[in-house]
RNA sequence: GGAUCGGUAGUUCAGCUGGUUAGAAUGCCGCCCUGUCACGGCGGAGGUCGCGGGUUCGAAUCCCGUCCGGUCCGCCA
């Protein structure tokens, strides 16, 4: 019989694998432990799984049998019993049962199998268990660091295992998508060349090349440009990435991305392609038609209304601006009258001072305001205190800085913040870049309070028109702030090679032209998550040398660490540009959840290590010193 | 690099203002039970309170250090 392999409907994988396989095959078992119903009675039967639990009724047992596709219940009569005495199954046993499928007498119907029962004739334990360390269920009594451990057992749970499943799924969505736009699947290395620009990169010494390395991609950039030259012109790769930096619950040291390029496009080619893409794994994975068109909205307005390049979008409380904070937008000055010369130091002397109105919470007590100031006072936040506007129903204001502010003031900056009767207005001020990141956590706080960040309610957003160049202090020069590789407006190319990169004063920077660049870079943004970024690149050899130029790297550098790919642009590169997805991120968002070590089979802990490995460990003597590598201690 | 929370039975946790025989639930073992499905009943075993040092007549409890884990900041082009 052929596979009954449906691509599109989820709900009909996975198949039975008897109906996969050549019959002759089909040792273990006729069925799975999913599939057997009501209208199955009367078959015979053989099953084989894992032994979920035991239910002993003085001369009957149950026994729930449990494999991928669901759970059948046992029944062993009277007959059975010398043999299960003798040698007991206990919980994880692996069963094979031959049988009868029979009506069951009191039904469950709790589970797709609850009508039916196996009326067990003979049964062999195929393999024993140990005690598992936590109990193989959807609620488990295990705790995360267990689990992890012991993650193969982990991985049999249903919550884990649907986690999975939706991973696949997703895979298989976006594979289908780009299959039928003409993409390619190509592997590229992942033995490559350290070149450390942005993160740091995982080191693989070479044993033929003492005293060398390999470095492990941060990401198959350069790759996929070389492929858009040799002329495969749409490219993608479902890829492992590796960055040496320290984890949070949404990040991994090896993780992989939905590697995506496109030659002869662009920009808007590549935002209508890949708005297609994410369309259509919501189509097959959620089984929902997203059917109005991406919001599009320029980095300067995110970081001006939301104070964040990646806002989410699903609520309101957009952030209003009671100064001008620079370096965002210098011209814009918004509400800046409304709170000068009132001889309030902490707003006079503040580089910046922002508000959000959050709705509803005029009634908050002193101690919920008080709570709120210790929020922001965290070290994390990092903010000196915080100021507030009650806007009472009765159109009064009440502040914490009413001695400063009148009636008519305040009532002027809450209607600036776009306050109600009823709202709590915010407000923090500080320095510009830390007020601005406190401000965009306060209000995403305050939306998770009041249940405004629903997991079921999904909704995309473009940020596009980020600047190409981000200013380091440190090292008082400019980086790529994409990558290098990122080309410029094409109204811009002119002033970046008019243009010396030095900065003379540092605390001007913003006056330099550079400043002023807008990258063909785009970031496609999930409920307050960064799903996917790209940009068109630059792809003429004097314009990329100038590129590296401006990031301060000289002409022996940049032909060091990418003359292959300069050496490339000579030989007829077509305009081109892509975009990467974080795949294990998407599908956590998708899966509604925030860590995305849910959605990976063998994930890495906080640290970095694979704690059933117990991987990193140290190497024998003799392989370092085939390696002709010697450790030197602390 | 920094902040913070945690580490007690196989597991999840309580106990922590110093003095108990260190508890509960669940799991495990034994006996009973013919319609269970988180089965039920009775009984039992199970602990170097992460590790090291200190304070004290006395430490799971207080202090210092250290290791391990979670979360966050820095970092992540």
């Amino acid at each position: 019989m052929d596979c009954q392999f449906t691509s599109t409907a989820v709900s009909h994988w996975p198949p039975s694998p008897y109906l996969c396989a050549n019959t002759e095959l089909i040792m273990y078992r006729t069925h799975t432990c999913g599939e057997l119903r009501l209208t199955d009675k009367g078959k015979q039967v053989t099953l084989a799984g894992w032994v979920q639990t035991v239910r002993k009724l003085g001369s009957i047992t149950f026994i729930d049998l449990r494999d991928r596709y669901g759970i059948t219940q046992l029944l062993f009569g009277e007959s059975l019993n010398p043999q299960l005495d003798k040698d007991p199954p206990g919980r994880e046993f692996v069963m094979q049962v031959h049988g009868t499928l029979q009506e069951r007498s009191s039904k469950n119907t709790n589970i797709p199998t609850g009508e039916v029962e196996i009326a067990v004739n003979s049964f062999s334990i195929l393999n024993r268990s140990a005690v598992p360390p936590f109990t193989i269920q959807d609620d488990t009594d295990g705790g995360e660091d267990l689990r992890m451990k012991y993650r193969f057992l982990d991985l049999r749970r249903n919550p884990v295992k649907k986690n999975i499943e939706l991973r696949y799924a997703v895979n298989r969505a976006a594979r289908n998508y780009l299959h039928h736009q003409g993409f390619m699947d190509i592997e590229t290395p992942f033995l490559i060349k350290s070149t450390p620009e942005g993160a740091r990169d995982f080191v693989v010494p070479s044993r033929m090349n003492a005293g060398q390395f390999y470095a492990l991609p941060q990401s198959p950039q350069t790759f996929k440009q070389l492929l858009m030259v040799s002329g495969y012109d749409r490219y993608y790769q479902v890829v492992k990435c590796f960055r040496d930096e320290d984890l949070r619950a949404d990040r991994q040291p090896e993780f992989t991305q939905i590697d995506c390029e496109m030659a002869f496009v662009e920009q808007e080619d590549v935002l209508q392609m890949f708005e297609g893409m994410i369309k259509s794994i919501f189509r097959e994975v959620k089984g929902f038609d997203y059917t109005e068109k991406l919001e599009r909205m320029s980095w300067e307005d995110a970081m001006w209304n939301y104070g964040n390049d990646k806002p989410d979008i699903r609520f309101g409380m957009r952030v209003c601006n009671l100064k001008r904070p620079n370096s965002v937008s210098p011209d814009k000055k918004d509400h800046e009258a409304l709170i000068n010369t009132a001889g309030f130091k902490v707003f006079d002397e503040a580089e910046t001072v922002l508000a959000i109105a959050v709705p509803g919470c005029s009634e908050y007590s002193r101690k919920q305001t008080d709570e709120l100031t210790e929020w922001v006072k965290r070290p994390q936040v990092g903010m000196k205190g915080l100021v507030f506007i009650k806007c009472n129903s009765d159109g009064t204001y009440k502040s914490s800085v009413d001695k400063f502010y009148a009636g008519d003031k305040l009532k002027a900056i809450a209607s600036a913040a776009g306050a109600n009767a009823g709202d709590l207005v915010l407000i923090l001020a500080g320095p510009e870049a830390r007020t601005r990141k406190a401000i965009s956590d306060l209000r995403m706080e305050m939306a998770e309070r009041l249940g405004l960040r629903k997991s079921d309610v999904y909704k995309l957003l473009w940020v596009i028109d980020f600047p190409l160049f981000e200013y380091d202090e440190e090292g008082n020069r400019w980086v790529a702030r994409h990558h290098p590789f990122t080309s410029p407006k094409p109204a811009q190319i002119e002033t970046m090679i008019n243009n010396d990169p030095v900065i003379n004063n540092a605390a001007d920077y913003l006056k330099h032209p550079y400043a002023t660049i807008k990258a063909n870079a785009y970031d496609m943004v999930l409920n307050g998550n960064e799903i996917g970024g790209g940009s068109i690149r630059i792809f003429q050899r004097a314009l990329q040398e100038k590129m590296f130029a401006a990031l301060g790297m000289d002409k022996e550098e940049q032909l060091h660490k990418f003359g292959f790919l300069l050496g490339a642009f000579e030989f007829g590169a077509p305009p081109h540009g892509g975009i990467a997805f974080g795949f294990d991120r998407l599908c956590a968002i998708l899966g509604g959840s925030e860590s995305i070590r849910d959605f990976i089979a063998f994930p890495k802990n906080n640290s970095g290590r694979d704690v059933m490995l117990d991987a990193p460990s140290a190497i024998d003597e003799k392989q370092l010193q085939e390696l002709k590598i010697r450790l030197t201690g602390k």
